[in-house]
DNA sequence: TTGTACGCGTTATCAC
DNA sequence: GTGATAACGCGTACAA
């Protein structure tokens, strides 16, 4: 393997020039520069990108902790992070998490050992509290709203298209609406503005009875619909966290020649385009986005992205 | 930053017991052990990561070129990798490319560099020939089949499934049959694999005029089926690159109070589960956890993995 | 404009 | 068992 010193010694200079022509700085004669980058070629040589890192304390590597799930919340974060990374000059590295404490902790060690400059949590089982102290070893960032916490974060205002969403529901006098949550409101901050929002526009809880917990695929909502019929409920409307969950309580119905409630999804999915249900876009590829700028320092704070109710009609 | 001589130092024993220590080796006393833990813990020390790699000569990071999209083979693929990444211990590295010629070399050149242990192209533009001369940097993995070029491969074997789904469609008495291809089959081995199945089974050329390049979303699927339409042209069948794509003609059809022609989709997508039209597994995901497998050279040579027709009767 | 010398933080080799 | 020291390969004050 040749290094920088192979090429110092061969070309009759110093390592520093050597470094000054593989970094294209002034205050090297053309001459030398000309002669330099011809041994340059000649061996083949390449500079050390760890050994580059290390010296300059950096790695330009920022780690992106996710669900490995092919759910469009995590594909469409991701490819927003992506095009941003690649834009500045980042490179991803993803971190696999399955709701896994001591994983989450390990990512953050690793942001200690300087393994990444920055770290993104698109998704997290431990609480925010337990990141603020490694903020100084890097930008932590986090893909929901942080509240009163005080960490960078980029999310999905999901408060205002949600009211407008139950709204839509509510003027069309739907009485009996049911949730469909990805998991307990008091742990997820998605449910818990979901149950928020249906208070405010209905005036009262959401049915007890009608709630699902632990939605996440079109499975899920098959079941969801066949515990409902089964059960004797029979909600007039089923907002679902998702187009292909609202598209598995859809098929339910049609298999078993049941007029199907009303029914909302989210995240437009192809599969509620197909439906021809209103969904709300979280523009989640933005939020990538912005949680990159947030992870490499090109900004700070916290910024709740706008999202979109569309009705498809 | 406190670093592994303020250990050796603080402690009053040399950085090499320090290190010893850190990676819980032998020959160190129970009681100098416990002595130098006691001052990493109250230093709270942790080793930095790059500098670790780079006198290791190993980052433990693979690098994954593929394509930014919400498409099932690369999600799939991704998520076959990423799971065989995190149990061995490896970390991945996004790296997009975007039929960028120049790119894809910049990856090659980031291998050399130490950057990563190994590389996988789920996808690529540049010939394998260009590869070849990386592979003395480390593995450097493609994810379709090679043919005679000796370079390491994990991919779906398309050929097998192909042929039945052909002759399930050739049993069927469809005569028209017209085939959606990604992209021109001199360039893609998977549109090649199509047509080469298409001519085994049928004995002749694919209907040049039925024949259509660049399918890869639903919209083009339901652009196809207007061309058919518009042009007079009446398939009896479809073979679409896709159940989504599959889902995107069905709706023109539909849109349009057309007969249906017969359909068949790849994928094995919610969108064709739907449908309820066959479609054909290719198992991407083995094939992301092989190709990982042969990244970190624990693996091989060229695997071509099954897969599966499936009529969903 | 160029070169010297040291720092970056760790692991590995060898002598003791 | 333990320690001194040489890699690992590059960047960069500082001196010249």
């Amino acid at each position: 393997m040749t290094t920088i010193r192979d090429i110092a010694r061969i070309s009759g200079h110093s390592v520093a020039t050597v470094s000054r022509v593989l970094n294209h700085k002034k205050y090297v004669s053309p001459s030398v520069r000309a002669h330099i980058q011809s041994v340059i070629d000649e061996l083949d040589y390449v500079p050390n990108a760890v050994a580059r890192d290390l010296s300059r304390g950096k790695t330009m590597n920022i780690g992106v902790v996710l669900l490995n799930l092919p759910h469009p919340y995590y594909t469409d974060i991701n490819a927003g992070i992506m095009a941003a990374a690649f834009a500045a000059g980042y490179n991803v590295v993803l971190l696999q998490s399955k709701y896994d404490d001591d994983q989450e902790r390990a990512y953050l060690e690793q942001l200690r050992r300087k393994a990444f400059d920055g770290l993104i949590f698109t998704t997290h089982n431990i609480p925010i509290e337990e990141m603020l102290p490694y903020r100084k070893y890097g930008p932590v960032v986090v893909c929901h709203d942080p509240g009163d916490v005080d960490i960078d974060a980029a999310f999905s205002q999901r408060g205002p298209s949600y009211i407008q969403a139950f709204t839509w529901i509510h003027r069309h006098n739907f009485k009996k609406v049911a949730l469909l949550l990805p998991r307990d409101p008091a742990l997820s901050a998605t449910a818990a503005e979901t149950v928020t929002a249906y208070k405010q526009v209905f005036g009262a809880d959401p049915l007890g009875s009608l709630t699902r917990l632990g939605s996440m695929t079109y499975a899920d909502g098959y079941a969801a619909a066949e515990y409902y019929v089964t059960n004797g409920l029979h909600p007039d409307f089923i907002f679902a966290n998702g187009d292909d969950i609202a598209t598995g309580v859809a098929q339910y119905y049609k298999d078993h020649h049941l007029l199907t409630p009303g029914l909302m999804g989210q995240d437009r999915q192809l599969s509620g385009e197909l439906l021809g249900i209103p969904t709300i876009d979280h523009h989640y590829k933005d939020v990538g986005a912005t949680a990159l700028r947030l992870a490499i320092g090109k900004a700070t704070g916290k910024h709740g992205l706008h999202s979109d109710f569309l009705t498809r009609e």
